[in-house]
DNA sequence: TATGAATGAGCATTCATTCAT
DNA sequence: TATGAATGAATGCTCATTCAT
């Protein structure tokens, strides 16, 4: 009378956790579904008991790992605190929410951003639009970096460059952290990065 | 030396050319051979007299890239020059050869690099080892960096971390001018990147 | 006789029936075993308690549809009516029998009919045996028109051609109205074809 | 300098030879590219060098078969002739043309029907509208029985019911001689048709 | 030497059937 | 008994590579 109860969320987690391991090793394109379903210790068509399509997968995957910071950094902007402040929370959070718990989701947004860098068909831009990510970003930088200029707090002459060249070390040293987690942590890098900044190493 | 060596050679060339053409637009997975053949005007079978694999092509379209980037850059690291102006012209000529006479080769660095990052494949390690380019850059940009806080011409404490942030910047504006290229030119935002980060923008 | 077996029999009509939907909706090749168990109202497992297979069900179904027009046409032809009669009443049964009540095997029919036509499969033969049925049908009408030449009712060279033309025809109106149901009712088209069929068309 | 020399024409003409073969044996869903390939004694892959997929080979077939037919059944109705004889030519060369020389296109007709009957895929309707064809055969027919009811040659009350009992007794008629092959050759059968339905059989 | 026709290994996806509950 | 989760064989299609010309 009773079929085999399963907790088809816990699995649908599971099957994405899996996903992830294997596109972070083998990027997005040379993972097969059957690498997949090895991965998850189920069988090749199980997983399409939870997803329509690979592509399906991916941009689950994709929400999945992004969800959680978008939320932390909406707060942090909408937050009452100084521009240095915010500025900072701003971008180590970013970067904690790239590397996870143990750096784990370090491989997985990798596969995601060279899959949209230079995938220029509709599909990935629908699940990835990381123009729109960016333009995002650099708004929400600036706007901090303007009400800085305002209070006095920063000397900034374009603000909308300034933001730009600020995402660009952030993804700089992620990229770096990623390929070899040995030389620095990315909450150290950011450090640095803000301290000499902020300002400047020129005596 | 025969004539016939010489054509080998051009026609090699002019095959590499066109890869590195459909590299940068499609990607280096997705791009098949007949897209090569295609773009470099001759047939599928063709390439097969000057090439052995997609791989081989890959790999030489890699070092045709980085061949020229990289004599500069040795002839920069080894001129008579102050940091602060080494510093400017390492990491302009970076960017410059990247980009490109006009930005063409910004698509065919993309695929490598997105390639590069997420394949942990040794055939691909064995063509780009992006952990060695990276670890050398660093080298070479501390020592830079070493040499102006000997001259006092900086104040660094860690000149290590401070290299890895400025080629992370580097690396991220890059990313971002491929993508959008319409905000700024390489150039500018290298620039801007140098003023703010050796004067600091905190007031 | 225990109420189980019943309701075993009773459910396992439900199943044939709504396999019987489904089939002249999507044809038997296009059906899927989930179609059947969800026009049922039941599980997908749970077919398999009463048909060992689909073509277990594909061959139920067709022995559900046939046996009771089988039954009709055996009353007719053994009936004592005039010849003329008894074609009349042979071909408007068997057209009724193939529509049903309202139409509603037209399309089962169609696709029993397709895939009989067609696969010469042993295992599709063993269950619809077309050739046989044809013949049999040929048989049939046959007679009826040997009886009438011999009562001198109709007048006819070859019976058994003219049995094979009266059984084509019918076979093609019910495939119109079938495709096109707008255009007539098969009993008109049967009516048509009798009177024009009795009395020539020609002046 | 000269590549491999192959009339793409031909080799086309012989995929679709082998496509009608096995559609005609096995039906146009259960064949699968790979049967195709063997019949026409090629690898699996050479077929999509000559058609984009399986529909394509399927509408292909279709074009191929119907296209010689159609031409012969316009230059029937165009031509100046008394109304039976009209009709007798049209059916006659219809029966012919399902039929081809030695039969060999009966069996693809068949699967083509079939196919088409039951499947109301917009994209098999794009291929074989055969609602549509039936649709302009019955317009055909019963335009030239209006005729031939002007000329005092025919007696009928209803032309368009007669059209397509007409239509469909070739349709059943066909059906009966592909599967049957023995019984009698369809243009025995059209006349046979032809005489009773012009003459009627009642005495 | 140059070519493109031919090929088959490889992959995403479907679905009849099984079986643990 | 009833169920639906799990499965893998099967299939359409792609594309790097080979090879006859």
């Amino acid at each position: 009378m009773s079929p085999k109860i399963v907790d088809k969320q816990a699995k649908k987690y599971e099957i994405l956790t899996a996903a992830m391991r294997v596109f972070a090793q083998k990027g997005v394109v040379q993972t097969r579904m059957s690498d997949i379903a090895e991965a998850a210790g189920i069988g090749k068509g199980t997983i399409y008991e939870y997803f329509r399509s690979k592509e399906d997968i991916f941009a689950e995957t994709y929400r999945q790992v992004f969800e959680g910071t978008e939320q932390q950094v909406m707060a942090i902007i909408s937050a009452d605190l100084d521009p240095e402040t915010k500025l900072r929370k701003l971008m180590t959070t970013t970067v904690d929410g790239f590397l996870g718990d143990g750096g784990e989701f370090a491989g997985i947004m990798m596969a995601f951003w060279s899959e949209a860098v230079r995938n220029k068909d509709d599909r990935i831009i629908d699940i990835i639009n990381l123009q729109q990510i960016y333009a995002d970003y650099r708004r929400m930088i600036s706007a901090i970096l303007d009400e800085g200029v305002l209070t006095g707090a920063f000397q900034v002459s374009d603000t909308f460059m300034t933001a730009s060249v600020l995402i660009g070390a952030m993804d700089g040293i992620l990229l770096q952290c990623i390929m070899d987690p040995d030389i620095f942590t990315p909450t150290q890098a950011v450090e640095a990065l803000l301290e000499s900044y902020l300002n400047g190493i020129k005596k």
